[in-house]
DNA sequence: CTTTTGAGGGTTTTT
DNA sequence: CCCTCAAAAG
């Protein structure tokens, strides 16, 4: 909103091709994007917002609704670089944080505080585990994520505790899982996150729906409100989400002015619900309001030879939308394939590889990315990429915010916001230890479930030994002192009365462990991260004012992952992280890592032809995440529980097209002259792996060229004939360059080194003509 | 009521 | 292998 005059604005459309452009102009009305990866969605999805703010609609009416924070952050920045600090007011979040925002004002219609509590799935699984020991269950039969997987995805396909009730053939499914209660705990986990004032992810989403379903002057405001929705990743919505979509969009009258970004080949989610159905639902259930879709199909991203290896690995799936992906980058390197005897030397190798790839193209850690299936199989990468002093960091696993001494202090907050919040109330009743033992907790527990009321009003009433309620009283006074201060105080100041008087505060403090000097550190980084979103002049709404209260902050930190800590962020650092987490990330070299069958596919897929496609689909993905290089690795075998086992490798492997890998890949006895084939007997043998100084580093390590007097030549000097230098291989003679315009490959013969045929990308290397 | 010790069990992917 | 949770001792 600013008062200048404004500049000429960017010519954004000219930086699209034709069917981006119409994708983007085509504001109004019903459209789908088909878009493949690398095809230019964020660009497509930030420049039809920004145009639509260009031609005069406000902000706030426009909802975009994402799956991640950070690609609606991304988003954000992306279009305030065409509009201005306007972007600030646009809807654009999660599902989860959007709803959760809606809920935060609406709450009074469906019986919640606005202040509620989100539980994660610490609290969820806690609360669900407490409830099947209420119940006297077995809980090695009913296991607490079993059934929280089994609750959420009744909720995610709008299955009420009542109508689950009703369902037959869930009934009949949970009978065979020889879990038939599980009815009745759905039930009771509702009533008790009800009565806390509590909704867990799910419920952000489902009870919106309700809202919009039994309020009809709430989903009108609404429906009024956003005259603009988008969806990205729509591919990645299940049924819950969609619902609540076309309750905002499709009614009588409504100009339908709704927009779905996805790609059928990228569904990943199919386990926590996503459904493709919904892509070909919103076809179906737009058409005759005139419907537009378009494929975008230029792949941006990637070499030819990586975008053909794609498609012909997608092509194994029997159901998609028919698409041509397709680039024009030139063929560029091979697909490596890594085959290694256990999964320790396939650490080894890869982080070897890396070094190899940084040195020969010049690239830098943040070019690079190491994928796995699983989160568990990052530890031996991190180990080899430490040795080989290689800076790194693991996304993925456990958040800042799921740490243990930043949840004792959140919980304590999350009380004095909500004392009804029972899973915050379980963990800090007696943390730090004030003599509140598990037979006094046991008596809150049942009184509050005589009386329904809350654990912390029980807490007030019941009967306790002296010893023990004295303690209570401190604790309860603790609680409501902060209760009356929140009413002046900032939330830094509460968060910070809290930390010294609850006693954490000391408790950390006095722990001089190693572990323990983490701890304090975490705890105080979090006081911190208070401190500085109180005071942080974030975006302030239009309608609302900027809301620094306490409740809020809870409410955003619960929706926050691992990706949203930054920190080490624009650090130079190579990636590691699951297929599932690089969803919508791109790296100029990726090893997609553990190609086994049972580890990728995984062994809980298997049994089903859905399954392997979604598998295969996450495959997909992988290695489209890949600009220049793809390096696929696996091992013959691996620990696992600290058992060895066998493996295959992965079928995937065999429908990567044998044209496009590296001839040299499949043989161990390669010429590579990285490789040390004694190294590696030695590893087999001993069980221990030489210190990578030894190797790679000391090879690569002293430059041979004095970088003082260095001058890269333009990459047009570089012709077949010519004498060059190279900052880390020496003198050499380029014996022929091929490949396409910015894509060209030289062939260069060092002598000085033991394997003088080097392959040099011209786009990355540094050779000087001499 | 707290601390220690042992057994058992779990690994898909995430908002 | 590592972590969590339950029983038994202090």
């Amino acid at each position: 909103m600013s008062s200048q005059p404004t500049v000429k604005p960017p010519h954004y459309l000219d930086e699209l091709n034709e069917v981006q452009r119409q994708a983007v102009t085509t504001t109004d009305g019903p459209v789908l994007v088909i878009a493949g990866p690398g095809s230019g969605k964020t660009r497509v999805l930030t420049y039809r917002i920004a145009h639509l703010i260009e031609q005069g609609s406000a902000p706030w009416e426009i909802l975009a609704l994402t799956f991640t924070n950070k690609a609606a952050r991304e988003m954000k920045d992306r279009i305030a670089k065409v509009v201005g600090p306007r972007a600030s007011n646009i809807w654009a979040g999660t599902f989860h944080s959007l709803f959760a925002r809606i809920l935060r004002v609406e709450a009074n219609h469906i019986g919640y505080p606005s202040n509620f509590t989100i539980y994660d799935t610490d609290d969820t699984k806690s609360l669900l585990g407490q409830i099947i020991r209420e119940l006297s269950l077995d809980p090695k039969v009913y296991q607490a994520n079993a059934i929280k997987n089994r609750i959420s995805s009744a909720k995610s396909n709008l299955i009420t505790p009542k109508s689950y009730a009703l369902n037959e053939e869930l009934l009949a499914q949970d009978k065979q899982a020889k879990m038939p209660l599980v009815s009745q705990i759905y039930t009771k986990y509702v009533e008790r996150c009800k009565r806390a004032g509590a909704m867990d992810f799910d419920d952000l989403l489902f009870r919106l729906y309700e809202l919009l379903q039994n309020h009809p002057e709430v989903v009108k405001k609404y429906r009024q409100k956003f005259r603009y929705v988008l969806v990205d990743e729509f591919q990645d919505t299940n049924t819950l989400q969609y619902a609540i979509v076309k309750r905002l969009v499709q009614y009588e009258g409504s100009p339908r002015n709704i927009c779905v970004v996805g790609d059928d080949a990228q569904s990943i989610y199919a386990f926590r619900g996503a459904t493709i159905q919904n892509i070909l639902d919103f076809e179906n259930d737009f058409s005759q309001y005139g419907i537009q879709t378009f494929k975008l199909e230029q792949n941006y991203r990637s070499t030819e030879t990586i975008v053909a290896t794609a498609n012909a690995v997608i092509g194994h799936n029997s159901r998609q939308i028919q698409k041509k992906i397709w680039s024009d980058k030139g063929h560029g390197e091979k697909i490596r394939v890594i085959r290694e005897m256990d999964d320790n030397l396939e650490g080894r190798r890869v982080a070897d590889t890396i070094l190899e790839q940084k040195n020969r193209f010049h690239l830098q850690n943040q070019d690079i990315a190491i994928l796995y299936r699983t989160n568990a199989q990052s530890r031996i990468f991190e180990e080899y990429l430490r040795r080989f002093n290689i800076a790194y960091r693991v996304y993925g696993g456990l958040s800042f915010y799921q740490r243990k001494e930043v949840k004792d202090l959140i919980a304590y907050l999350r009380l004095v916001v909500n004392p009804n919040d029972e899973e915050a109330f379980r963990r800090v009743i007696n943390f730090p230890k004030r003599g509140i033992g598990d037979t006094s907790v046991g008596k809150v527990i049942s009184l509050a479930g005589q009386q329904s009321m809350s654990l912390f009003d029980a807490l007030r009433h019941v009967a306790l030994p002296t010893r023990a309620r004295h303690a209570a009283d401190g604790f309860i006074d603790v609680i409501e002192k902060a209760q009356r201060k929140s009413a002046t105080a900032s939330a830094y100041e509460l968060a910070e009365a809290i930390a010294r008087r609850s006693g954490l505060l000391d408790f950390y403090r006095n722990d001089n462990s190693i572990e323990g000097m983490g701890r304090l550190e975490n705890f105080q980084a979090l006081l911190d991260g208070i401190k500085s979103f109180v005071e942080e002049d974030s975006v302030s709404d239009t309608e609302n004012l900027p809301d620094k209260s306490l409740a809020t902050y809870l409410q955003n930190i619960a929706l926050l992952t691992d990706f949203d800590t930054e920190g080490d962020e624009s650090k130079d650092v190579v990636t590691l992280m699951s297929v599932h987490a690089a969803k919508g990330l791109e790296f100029k070299s990726v090893f997609v890592v553990g190609l086994e069958e049972k580890l990728f596919p995984s062994w809980m897929s298997m049994d089903s032809a859905e399954g392997m496609d979604e598998e295969r689909r996450l495959f997909y993905v992988a290695i489209t995440r890949a600009e220049l290089f793809l390096t696929l690795s696996y091992a013959n075998t691996r620990y696992r529980y600290g058992k060895m086992t066998m493996n295959e490798p992965s079928r995937f492997l065999a429908e990567v097209p044998a044209e496009a890998v590296e001839s040299t890949s499949y043989s161990r006895r390669s010429n590579d002259h990285e490789f040390d084939p004694l190294a590696q007997q030695r590893a087999r043998v001993t069980g221990v792996v030489p210190p990578a100084r030894l190797r790679g580093t000391a090879k690569f390590a002293e430059p041979r060229v004095d970088m003082e007097n260095f001058q890269p030549s333009p990459s047009e000097e570089i012709v077949a004939g010519v004498r060059v230098l190279h900052q880390k291989f020496g003198e050499g003679k380029v014996t022929k360059v091929d490949g396409g315009a910015g894509n060209q490959i030289a062939t260069i013969h060092f002598s000085d080194l033991a394997q003088p045929e080097k392959r040099i990308m011209l786009k990355f290397a540094k050779l000087q003509v001499l």
